[in-house]
DNA sequence: TGTAGTTGTCATATA
DNA sequence: TATATATGACAACTA
């Protein structure tokens, strides 16, 4: 047997090993908040919430259940309250945190493993120290948690990949070598169970043995310690039940009543069977698998969470053990523990208690109720609140199964989404990767030429030059300042002609891009240097004046010939633009450089200067049209790139941020829905348990809880129940009218 | 030769 | 009304 439990103990320990490795993270934390009582009082003894005996409060009656004066039933009547107050506590809604907590584990040698070994490892300082353990990480969520659900995901996986970094091949070949074992540990779950709970009972009996605890800490407690811990259908984990408990309680307090007498193991055994039965465990496996292959898809927790998030009556979700209840993610957080050790923090791997059928198991509890049970979630009852009475009628067939609701359309919806939220996070992950490479290359073959670097303006805008100020009226002081010192786009700045008075009020543009178009006619071979420009043959420089063109292109005169200043010419009438050649033909006086910037006072004075004909000064007009007109075209063209490129940025955002709120409604869904099968297991638990003066149970189908505003809980007549959910039917309806 | 991208130009609208 | 600017559309040019 202590092979078998060693063996049992090192199958589960090697399995958190590996969900640790594949990024699951399993959240003890959550289980020992003050949100889940019973876990922590199964390890740390009862509370006094739920152990004191109240004698001054013994005449409190719960609506519809009072104490009888002769006949105290208290251990039912604490039941019934502690009930009432977790009903009560349900309206405090509450997300579950995704904190998963692994541990990094180290074999220890031989000998200290014996030592730790189960039988002797569960005693008072190990549930100490499992406080220890907690602290800490108690803290760490609620710094995670205050990151928000966003910046959580961005965070996935960032602790992860160390663990693996580190393995050596043995511990590669133990995870092989886990994994199959881990795949045929579903088999042996009973056995699992089992061995946790023959390990609590040794260690109950050497509590007794020892003598050390108190009277506050009873044997029940350890029994109930046992017989509630239920297998963790997906993890092979145990963790503690919290109906069970109050199973054992009622079966002892009620011994006459239908339920035969019977041992915790065997109250246990049909909830285990209810669990497990539907499961295929290869089925499970691939859903694990299948969330692996999500991770390594860097779908992050989103995909994880469709998975679990899939809609209602969905076999994979309504079967999935960890679906509701153990929200993974890729946060790992690794923490130290040892093989001899492990066996108890197992114990605390639990999942939360609505992950437990308890209408199944509570089904035997009230057999003459069995059948009409499933009435008794009318839409007017407290069930009713949260189910449609079509639907309800299956919510005690299983309770693993998804219970239908209202909800289940947002549900579907929600799957919907997710659908939508994981091609996005593809998508996501490819735009990011082209965003940064639309930022890093100048080249795009798109047709809007997104990137289109080869276009000089668009070399301007990704210079994050000030494109506002080009774009803006071009005759702003600034710009014309600048365009002073650059020059203007193919209206090249003749130095020798143009004094820096008159050009300082011309029209300007972006420096750089006036820049590159010098750099165009100065050196044309400097274009080679940049390959964005190199095959942009266009005459930029048809404005420039002929001296400069010489100055700036011809080769030294030293090494001229004669016949290449001829070439030379030809070369400079090519450079020149249609409007330089009708202007020289004109024999206008002037450069289009200043034809085109001048003010127009400016340029009126300029023209009033000489004696010029109409064909002259029209066509002096005409370059200063289609000069302006140029500048602008460009200016315009650049606009509409940087509308583009800015639309694609948003874009990007907007499904970043709908990603994100996606990913919270699947949260606030996830929560929403543990809810709802905490309420309708309470529900069932409560209304089982109510037995009129004759001792006999109410029949759901003509009595109906209700959860009134003031918190407490009413059995009514399901007529009335009906009449007042139809009123609050109405309400709905009338609002939105 | 066809195609895509760039640029210049025209026509028109607007400030 | 004149001027400047913006923009769609088209053509020319080049790779």
């Amino acid at each position: 047997m202590l092979s078998l439990k060693k063996y049992l103990t090192e199958g589960l320990l090697q399995f958190t090993i590996l969900l640790s490795l594949i990024g699951v993270r399993v959240d003890v934390d959550t289980y020992l908040t003050s949100q889940l009582p019973p876990l922590r009082e199964i390890i740390l003894g009862p509370s006094s919430a739920y152990t004191q005996t109240q004698f001054h409060n013994l005449r409190n009656t719960l609506d519809g259940y009072g104490i009888h004066p002769k006949s105290i039933d208290l251990d039912n009547y604490f039941t019934a309250r502690r009930l009432l107050s977790q009903v009560r506590a349900l309206d405090r809604f509450q997300v579950p945190t995704t904190e998963v907590n692994a541990w990094l584990v180290h074999r220890d040698p031989e000998g200290s493993v014996s030592g730790s070994q189960p039988s002797s490892g569960l005693t008072l300082e190990s549930s100490s120290g499992l406080q220890d353990v907690t602290g800490p990480d108690n803290g760490v969520r609620e710094s995670e948690t205050e990151q928000g659900f966003s910046e959580e995901l961005e965070d996935l996986g960032a602790v992860a990949p160390p663990v693996s970094g580190d393995l050596t091949k043995e511990d590669i070949d133990l995870i092989d070598i886990l994994w199959r074992q881990d795949i045929d540990l579903g088999a042996g779950r009973e056995i699992f169970d089992y061995s946790h709970r023959q390990k609590e009972q040794d260690v109950d009996k050497e509590l007794r043995d020892g003598g050390e605890q108190e009277d506050t800490w009873p044997s029940e407690s350890a029994e109930a310690l046992a017989p509630n811990l239920l297998v963790d259908g997906e993890t092979g984990e145990s963790f503690p039940a919290q109906f069970p408990a109050d199973v054992s309680s009622i079966t002892e307090a009620v011994p006459s009543e239908s339920e035969p007498p019977a041992l915790p193991n065997n109250l246990l055994s049909p909830l285990l069977t209810g669990t497990e039965s539907p499961f295929d465990l290869e089925q499970q496996w691939q859903d694990l698998m299948s969330i692996m292959e999500m991770q390594a898809m860097e779908v992050n927790t989103s995909t994880s969470e469709i998975m679990y998030n899939a809609p209602s009556g969905d076999p994979l979700s309504t079967n999935y053990s960890l679906a509701p209840n153990t929200p993974i993610n890729q946060n790992v957080s690794l923490h130290q523990a040892s093989l001899g050790g492990c066996s108890q923090d197992f114990s605390l791997f639990s999942p939360e208690v609505e992950s437990l059928p308890v209408a199944s198991t509570l089904l035997p509890l009230t057999p003459s109720n069995s059948t009409s049970l499933n009435s008794t979630f009318g839409s007017t009852n407290l069930a009713g609140l949260f189910f449609p009475p079509q639907l309800n009628g299956t919510a005690n067939d299983t309770a693993g199964p998804e219970l239908p609701d209202p909800l289940g359309g947002l549900l579907d919806e929600a799957m919907l989404d997710e659908i939508s939220l994981m091609d996005l996070a593809i998508e996501e992950g490819f735009n990011a990767g082209q965003a940064s490479q639309l930022e890093e290359e100048f080249d795009s073959d798109s047709g809007l030429s997104l990137d289109s670097s080869h276009s000089p303006s668009s070399l301007s805008s990704l210079e994050g030059s000030t494109s506002s100020s080009s774009s803006s009226s071009s005759a702003s002081s600034s710009a014309a300042s600048s365009f002073s010192e650059e020059g203007a786009v193919g209206y090249s700045s003749d130095s020798e002609t143009l004094d820096l008075e008159e050009a300082e009020g011309a029209v300007g543009y972006q420096p750089e891009y006036s820049k590159f178009c010098r750099m165009s006619y100065q050196d044309p071979s400097q274009l080679s240097c940049l390959p964005y420009l190199e095959h942009v043959g266009h005459n930029h420089t048809y404005n420039m004046a002929p001296s400069a063109l010489d100055s700036a292109n011809l080769p030294p005169t030293s090494t001229l010939k004669k016949g290449s200043k001829e070439k030379q010419a030809d070369f400079l009438d090519k450079q020149m633009s249609r409007d330089e050649h009708r202007a020289r033909a004109m024999k206008i006086p002037f450069t289009n450089d200043k034809i085109i910037n001048l003010p127009v006072e400016e340029f009126n004075e300029l023209l009033s200067k000489y004696q010029l004909s109409e064909a002259q000064l029209s066509l002096i007009r005409d370059i200063r049209r289609r000069g302006k007109n140029k500048m602008a075209a460009q200016n315009c063209r650049k606009r509409k790139l940087d509308t583009i490129l800015n639309l694609e940025r948003d874009v990007e955002d907007l499904q970043r941020d709908k990603a994100r709120l996606l990913r919270e409604k699947v949260e606030f869904l996830r929560s929403l829905r543990q809810m709802k099968q905490k309420v309708q297991s309470l529900y069932q638990e409560v209304f089982g348990r109510l037995r009129d003066e004759n001792g006999r149970p109410y029949s759901p189908s003509q009595y109906a809880l209700q959860y009134t505003g003031d918190g407490s809980v009413l059995l009514i007549p399901r007529t009335l129940a009906d009449q007042q959910a139809r009123r609050q039917e109405r309400k709905p309806k009338d609002r939105r009218k």
